[in-house]
RNA sequence: AGCCCGGUGGUGUAACGGUAGCACAACGGAUUUUGAUUCCGUCAGUUUGGGUUCAAAUCCCGGCCGGGCUACCA
C-alpha cells in the first residue's frame, strides 16, 4: 500500500556563511571553479541528527554547486572502528537520500601517510620520541605555561628514520615510541607543542588487519586525507577550530594540495544528548532498545521512529549553519516531521485506550460499509470504506460523564458526530463495581449517515471510531522524550546524564483497535491515526500483531487547555 | 587562568555602513466531519560601555556572558 506521497521541496534561502564562502571561491576562479567536499565519519558508532546536519552540508553543497562529495571513513583508531559501523553509515547516508561520488578509507592512505612521515623526518620536522605517556603529558605544559622539550627532541635523521622503520616493523610493544611533529614546545596553541603524528598499536585493523602496528593520529591523518582527494572545502565542526593551524602546518611542509577547513557549530537538541559516547553508553546499558530505539537521536532510530529523510533535511535547512552554538528546540525538529506527513500520510482511524459503545437503536447483527477519505485536504489519496455496526469502540478519554464546561466530547445526553458515519447520542452509562466504564449506550440517528444532519443541526466534536466485530489487535508504542529536562549534560557534581532519563520515555499499548485496513500496513507505512498522531508500522509487525510506533502526535490545543 | 571562537525576540536564523525581516514557540481570532490542517492577527530582539560616521546589529577599543582547547580519541 501506498501511504505517501512525495512533497520535497527546497525554498530559497539566504546563503549560510560556508556556502558564501563556497560561492565567493566559485567566482574568484579558485581551484578552476572546482567544488569538492567529503563528509568523513569514524565508523565507531552510528550516525545521529547532528551528522545529519554535516550531511546535508556537505552533499547538498555539492549538489547546488556542481561538485562532487565523497564519503569517507576516518578510521585511524582500530580499537574502537568496526565494519558494522561502516555499513550503518552507508545506509543511514543514502536513506537521508544522498549518494557519494567516492568512498574512501583514511586507512587506503596509510602508506602514503607513511611515506610523507618520514619525508618530514629527513627534513628535521619529525622526530621518535621514548618518553612514556606521563613523561610526554608533563613536557607539553598547561595553557598557562609552555612546554618544555623532550629529551629525544634533537635525534639525529638517522636515528629517527631507523627507530620509526622498527616502529612500523613491529619490533617494539605499545607505548615504546611514538613519531612528533617537530614544531613549538612553546605554542599557544596546544595542538602545536610538537604534536604526535604516530602511535604503536598492535591491534588488527578493520580494513587492514594486521599489516599496520603504527596507526596515525587524526590530526595527521585528515588534513592528508583531504589532500589527497583535493577536497576544496573541509567542512568540520567548531572543536576543530583550534587544529586548523595544524592542519595547515602539515600540508603546508608537505607542499601538498592546499585544502581548507571551515568550521560550523555542531547541532545540539533540547531533551537530548548528541555525543556518540553517552548515546554508546545508553546502548551497552540496556537503558534503551538499541542503536534503532526510536527514542534516539540515531539516524537508525529517527527512521524506525518513523521520520522521513524529507523532514530530516527540511529540518537542517531551517536551522541553518553558523559558527553560535546554540541549542535546537526539539518542537523544530518535530514539526518539521508533522508538516511533512500532515501532506502526505494518509488518515486512519485507531482507538489507543477503547471503550465500548453499544447503539441501542442500530438492528442486531445488521452492518454496513462507509465510505472515509484518505486525505481531507488532497482527493487524490482517495477513499476507502470501513465497516460499522451495533457495537464500536471509541477512545476512553473522548468520553466523561461529568464533563467540564469547554469539554464538548461525548457525556450523558450529548450528542456527538463519528467521523463518516452518524450522530450518536449518549443515552446511559455502564459501570462495573469498581465505577469503571465498560459500556456507553447511545442511540443513533439514521437521517445523519455520512455525518451531516438534514436538518442542519450542527455537534460540537467529531470522535474516531473503530467497529469492534472487525477490530484489528494492534501494539501500540507511544514515545516521549528519553530525557525529562531541556539539558540532560547539565548534571550537578558526582551526577550522571543518565539520571535524567524519562522514566516514562516508552509507553506501550498492548490492545489498541484499529480499522481493518491497517492489518495489511508494512513496515515504515506512514499514517496520520485521526486525532491521535502520526504512526510507523515498525519492523517487528506482523499480520497478526501489527506494530505501530508513535512518530509525532498532533498538535494538540485541547491538551493544553486542559493543564491550565 | 592563558589562548581561540562566538553573542540579533523564548528558540533557531536574516539584514554584508542606510526601513531590524523570517521560521518555530506562545497568545488571540476565522474556517473546519480530526480541539488537526489552513488563514488572519498579537506579543517580543541587536549583551554592555565608549569611539569612528550624516548614519552602526554591522567598523574600532574595553567590559560582561557563552563555547572550545590542556587524549598515544576523532
Amino acid at each position: 500500500m501506498s501511504a505517501e506521497k512525495n512533497t520535497d521541496d527546497a525554498s530559497a534561502k539566504p546563503l549560510d556563511f560556508i556556502r558564501e564562502i563556497v560561492a565567493q571561491d566559485l567566482k574568484s576562479g579558485k581551484h578552476d571553479g572546482r567544488v569538492q567536499t567529503r563528509f568523513p565519519p569514524e565508523p565507531n558508532g552510528y550516525l545521529h541528527i547532528g551528522h545529519a546536519k554535516s550531511i546535508c552540508l556537505n552533499f547538498g553543497i555539492a549538489k547546488e554547486f556542481g561538485g562532487r562529495c565523497n564519503l569517507r571513513f576516518d578510521d585511524t583508531n582500530p580499537t574502537k572502528e568496526e565494519t558494522e559501523y561502516v555499513d550503518s553509515i552507508k545506509e543511514d547516508v543514502r536513506w537521508l537520500g544522498f549518494e557519494w561520488d567516492e568512498e574512501h578509507y583514511a586507512s587506503d592512505y596509510f602508506e602514503q601517510l607513511y611515506e610523507w612521515a618520514e619525508a618530514l623526518i629527513q627534513k628535521g620536522l619529525a622526530y621518535v620520541d621514548s618518553g612514556s605517556l606521563d613523561e610526554i603529558r608533563a613536557q607539553r605544559g598547561t595553557v598557562n605555561e609552555p612546554g618544555t622539550p623532550s629529551p629525544y627532541r634533537e635525534r639525529s635523521v638517522e636515528e629517527n628514520l631507523d627507530l620509526f622503520r622498527r616502529m612500523r616493523a613491529g619490533e617494539f610493544p605499545n607505548g615504546a615510541h611514538v613519531l612528533r611533529a617537530k614544531i613549538d614546545m612553546a605554542a599557544g596553541n596546544m595542538n602545536l607543542r610538537d604534536p604526535i603524528m604516530y602511535r604503536i598499536l598492535h591491534t588488527p585493523h578493520h580494513r587492514t588487519a594486521d599489516k599496520w602496528c603504527i596507526y596515525p593520529i587524526y590530526d595527521w591523518a585528515h588534513g592528508q586525507s583531504d589532500s589527497i582527494e583535493k577536497i576544496t572545502h573541509s567542512i568540520c565542526t567548531l572543536e576543530f577550530e583550534i587544529h586548523r593551524p595544524l592542519y595547515e602546518w602539515y600540508i603546508e611542509h608537505l607542499d601538498i594540495f592546499p585544502s581548507k577547513q571551515y568550521e560550523f557549530a555542531r547541532l545540539n537538541l533540547t531533551y537530548m544528548v548528541m555525543s556518540k559516547r553517552k548515546l554508546l553508553e545508553l546502548v551497552q546499558a540496556k537503558l534503551v532498545e538499541g542503536w534503532d530505539d526510536p527514542r534516539m537521536p540515531t539516524i537508525a532510530g529517527i527512521r524506525r521512529r518513523g521520520y522521513t529523510p524529507e523532514s530530516l533535511r527540511k529540518f537542517c535547512h531551517t536551522i541553518g549553519v553558523t559558527k553560535y552554538p546554540g541549542t535546537t528546540d526539539i518542537s523544530v525538529l518535530e514539526n518539521s516531521l508533522r508538516d511533512d506527513l500532515n501532506r502526505r500520510a494518509e488518515r486512519r482511524m485507531a482507538v489507543l485506550d477503547p471503550v465500548k459503545v453499544v447503539i441501542t437503536n442500530y438492528p442486531e447483527g445488521a452492518s454496513e460499509e462507509l465510505e472515509a477519505v484518505n486525505h481531507p485536504q488532497d482527493e487524490s489519496f482517495g477513499t476507502r470504506t470501513i465497516p460499522f455496526g451495533r457495537e464500536i469502540y471509541i477512545e476512553r478519554e473522548d468520553f466523561m460523564e461529568d464533563p467540564p464546561k469547554k469539554f464538548f466530547r461525548l457525556s450523558p445526553g450529548k450528542e456527538v458526530r463519528m467521523r463518516y458515519a452518524y450522530f450518536i447520542k449518549c443515552e446511559d452509562v455502564i459501570k462495573n463495581e469498581q465505577g469503571e466504564v465498560t459500556e456507553i449506550h447511545c442511540t443513533y440517528d439514521p437521517e445523519t449517515k455520512g455525518g451531516n444532519a438534514p436538518d442542519g443541526r450542527k455537534v460540537k466534536a467529531t470522535l474516531h471510531w473503530v467497529p469492534v466485530a472487525e477490530a484489528v489487535d494492534a501494539e501500540v508504542r507511544l514515545y516521549d522524550h528519553l530525557f525529562e529536562v531541556e539539558n540532560p549534560n547539565d548534571v550537578p557534581e558526582g551526577g550522571d546524564f543518565k539520571d535524567h532519563l524519562n522514566p516514562n520515555s516508552l509507553q506501550v499499548i498492548k490492545h489498541a483497535k484499529l480499522e481493518p485496513l491497517l492489518s495489511s500496513a508494512q513496515e515504515g507505512d506512514r499514517f496520520q491515526f485521526e486525532r491521535m498522531g502520526y504512526f510507523c508500522c515498525d519492523r517487528t509487525s506482523t499480520a497478526e500483531r501489527p506494530v505501530f510506533n508513535r512518530a509525532v502526535t498532533l498538535r494538540d490545543t485541547w491538551a493544553k487547555a486542559k493543564k491550565q
